[in-house]
DNA sequence: CATTCGAGACTACTGTACTTAGTCTTGTTC
DNA sequence: GAACAAGACTAAGTACAGTAGTCTCGAATG
C-alpha cells in the first residue's frame, strides 16, 4: 500500500498524493485507510523511509567493487537515475527530519557512509573528506533537482552536461588529493 | 499584498501559506482576495516572478565590476544568502513553468545571463560554457537546498564546505580554460 | 460444530481550505 | 447631489483530512 502510494507520487506529482485518490486506486473507501497508516503525516514519513531505503540500494549497488573516479562516476549516475524515476517520492527524503529522531535517519546516515567509503579512497584528511561529501551531493542533487524541474532550457544534452560537472569533481578531488596537503582547495581564496 | 503572502511562505513555510492566513494577516476575510488576486494558482505565479525578480537584482548586484574567480564567490554566496534568507518563495522560482509561457520566464533568462557574462570570462567554448553555467547553478542550488533541509548533519561548519566547494568549482573552470581545447574537461573518461 | 475475537471494511460526521455568486458600503468624480 | 467603481462583505458549495462508532467475515478455539 505505501507502494501504491508511492507510484502515485512518482507518476502524478508528490502534492496531488492524496488519500482520497489513494483510496480510490486500492478500492476502498478513505477512512479505511487509517486501519493500515495512522494519516498522511504518517503516510508521508513511511514514503521517505522507503524512498531512503531504496535509494541507498540503488547506491551501493552500482559503486560495489568500484573506487575512485569509476566509483564516482557510477554513483553520481545512479543518484540522477533515481530521481528521475522517482521524482515524488525522492522530495521526500530532504523533508526536514524535524526534532524527534526518526527511523529513517539511519538510512539517510548509510548514504552518508557510502559516499564516505568511496571519497575515502582519495586519501583525504577528515575534513577535507566532509567537505567533499557534502560537494559530491550538491553537484548531484542540485543537478537532478534542477532537471527534473525543467530547469535547463538550453538544447544542450544534459547528459553531457552532468558528465562534464562529474568529471570536473573528479579532476578537483584528484588536484587536493595528490598537492592539497594544506585545508584550501585548489585555489586559494 | 505580495509582499506580504511572501513573509508568510519564508518564515512559516510555503506549504503552510493559505489565502485564509494571508486573509487574516491583512485584516479581511478570505473571498475578499479574489478582488486582488484571482486565486491560489495566480498568487504562487506573482510570487515566482517577485523571487525571480528579487534574485536577479541580488546577483546582479554581487557580481557587478567582479570578474573571474571574486565574480563567481559573490555570486556563490549571493544566491546561498538568499534561499537562506527566502527559503519559502525560493522554492516557487523551480516550479516548472509548466506549459504556458509565463512572463516570470523572462526574469529567469536574466539569471542565465547573469552567469553567462561572468563565466564567459574564462574564455571557454560555447558549449563549456553552457556545462559550467548548469554545474554552477547545480552546485549552489544543491548546496544550498541541502542546507535549508537541514541535509548537513556532521558537526562542520556549513561556511568552510561552501567555500572549499566553491574554490573547486574555481579551480576547475581556470584548468579547463588553459588546457582545454578539447571537448572534454579536466580528467578524460 | 458453535462461539468468540479481531482485522479491516463501512457510514456518518466535523473542521478546514478554496472558490464562486451576488450584495452592500464607501469614496471619488462629474 | 447623483452615478460609478473599488473593494469589502455574506452565503453557499466543493474537496480533502481525520474521528467515532458499527458491521462483517474468516480463523482460531472450546
Amino acid at each position: 500500500m505505501v507502494a501504491v502510494a508511492a507510484e502515485i507520487a512518482d507518476r502524478e506529482g508528490l502534492d496531488t498524493l492524496t488519500l482520497a485518490k489513494l483510496a480510490t486506486r486500492l478500492g476502498i473507501k478513505p477512512p479505511s485507510l487509517f486501519n493500515h497508516v495512522a494519516g498522511m503525516p504518517a503516510l508521508r514519513r513511511e514514503l521517505r523511509a522507503l524512498a531512503l531505503r531504496e535509494l541507498a540500494d540503488d547506491l551501493a549497488a552500482a559503486a560495489v567493487g568500484k573506487s575512485l573516479g569509476p566509483a564516482v562516476r557510477a554513483l553520481a549516475d545512479a543518484y540522477r537515475r533515481f530521481v528521475r524515476a522517482h521524482r515524488g517520492i525522492y522530495a521526500l527524503t530532504l523533508s526536514a527530519s524535524g526534532n524527534e529522531p526518526e527511523p529513517a535517519d539511519a538510512i539517510a546516515e548509510r548514504i552518508v557512509t557510502i559516499c564516505a567509503r568511496i571519497l575515502g579512497g582519495y586519501g583525504l584528511r577528515k575534513r577535507e573528506t566532509i567537505h567533499a561529501i557534502r560537494a559530491l551531493r550538491s553537484l548531484v542533487h542540485g543537478f537532478a533537482t534542477l532537471e527534473a524541474a525543467g530547469g535547463f532550457g538550453m538544447p544542450v544534452a544534459a547528459d553531457a552536461s552532468f558528465a562534464w560537472m562529474v568529471e570536473m569533481f573528479i579532476g578537483g578531488l584528484e588536484r587536493t588529493a595528490v598537492n592539497g596537503r594544506d585545508e584550501s582547495p585548489p585555489a586559494g581564496r
